[in-house]
DNA sequence: GAAGGTCTTGGAAACTTTTGGAAGATATTG
DNA sequence: CAATATCTTCCAAAAGTTTCCAAGACCTTC
């Protein structure tokens, strides 16, 4: 294995790993330990990892959707307006099925007593309605995958499978002209058992994942009735979907006042 | 484990207890207590957590969205004396079923690493092993009862009806000569479901709710293995429910050293 | 294709950091 | 004020890092 290849290899299980001893990185791509020191110190240079006594860690914390831990910093405010357009579709009344990641969660934040039973397996949307006396929350069953607050696994899928609901909400990691991507296999099974017992579903997807696929697929369009973004958006795929008959909402860069 | 790993482990933790002895944190991480002792301070440097005689504490309730507030004020010192008490009852590698309610939850901090698999209707309990890659957590399906962040209904008494543990550690809120009692009709259900699945059943309910029914009768004791209460507890009912072939611990009023 | 150079690799030796515990100082509790 | 627990400080052992070097891979030049 050349240099650059074994590079990313080590950037990328640092992506998923978080944090990792230099041990482990070295039986992953199968060198020295001395020879990953100096890769995470290459790295380190390019400001992708940060070493630390003894291993290295991620710096700029996976790029990806479902991180709660980590400070959710990327595209903040751009979720913020996809939360805020996507609440507005809903009608009051309906039961929603919401979705795990950060921008599903910001659709939450914004749908207060419009809905009444919300079904999901994100465990920060759970908490956000727990408090509430008007909200009935159901919280599917499975297994929580680390770091991110979500449940996965075949109850989880199974919870959705007997399910119903007016409208499903859902994020994906990657959209582009054949369908929506995910990066997690477990969560793209819990998907598709969301979309199944749903009557509507509306994807909310920012702008930086269009015209991107990541390693899952995990639908075509047959199926998805909305998908909210912000003005971030590629205009030519946009139009793209329009086409398609997919009713696409673009949320203002500037949030929007009620 | 290495120190910038073990850190954000220790911060974490703390964000979910909101207060931990440096005994507690060290078992949770897997070093000395000195060593703990060091992180809790360079911690404290960045701000993130406050130092305190015996212990450490958040002192940022930023709890992102996703923090589940066990504040208990109620009792506190003979819960924690319980929990210490209760976790010294587990065999390493068990795996344990954990009900909701506050006492419940101060046995799930003593835990520590001695439980690789955890089962719980309790969201709080959830969110205290959801940071470690060393615990597999699997929460029930259910809806989530006000307040409590607990989850109740069919799918959380189908979960435990369907799953097995070494231990299931539940609490009432009163036991007298006849049996144990709860006061929440809904989670007597599943506290049912939890026995049977149980092979062994360790109750942990403080001293003053000896000698007290609450509105639902929850079990007699033939399916009742421990009671894990404190000193408080009165002799007179103690003594009955060893008689009958309970083995009760009584943890001792100041917390033993470790 | 061979010779000579450069780059990369794995390991050894010396140095630094981290860790766990011990001894004495300090705080807490009744 | 005494008893106990916790904290601080220090030290030796363990783990990790740096620096250096020789062997091998790869590239350039002839």
């Amino acid at each position: 294995m050349h240099p650059e290849e074994r590079r990313v290899k080590i950037e990328s299980y640092l992506q998923a790993a978080e944090f990792a001893s230099l041990e482990e990185l070295a039986q992953h791509v199968g060198v020295s330990v001395s020879t990953v020191r100096r890769d995470v110190a290459e790295l380190e240079a390019g400001k992708s990892v940060r070493r630390t006594h003894g291993g290295a860690r991620t710096l700029q914390p996976k790029t990806d959707e479902f991180v709660f831990n980590v400070r959710d910093t990327h595209q903040v405010a751009e979720k913020e307006a996809i939360g805020e357009a996507c609440a507005a579709l809903i009608q009051p009344g309906q039961n929603v099925i919401i979705d795990s990641g950060t921008t599903c969660f910001h659709v939450a934040k914004h749908l207060g007593d419009k809905v009444a039973q919300v079904i999901t397996n994100s465990l920060p949307v759970a908490h956000l309605f727990s408090g509430s006396n008007r909200h009935e929350v159901h919280v599917s069953g499975g297994v929580i995958y680390p770091r991110l607050g979500t449940l996965v696994g075949p109850d989880a899928v199974d919870t959705f499978l007997r399910m119903h609901a007016d409208v499903a909400i859902l994020s994906g990691s990657g959209i582009a002209e054949d369908g929506i991507y995910n990066s997690h296999a477990l969560i793209v099974d819990i998907q598709r058992a969301m979309m199944a017992g749903a009557a509507k579903v509306i994807f909310c997807i920012d702008g930086t994942k269009f015209a991107r696929r990541s390693t899952f697929f995990l639908c075509d369009f047959a199926k998805v009735d909305v998908v909210v973004t912000d003005a971030g958006a590629p205009a030519a795929l946009v139009e793209k979907l329009r086409v398609k008959g997919i009713h696409v909402v673009c949320a203002p860069a500037a949030p929007a006042a009620g």
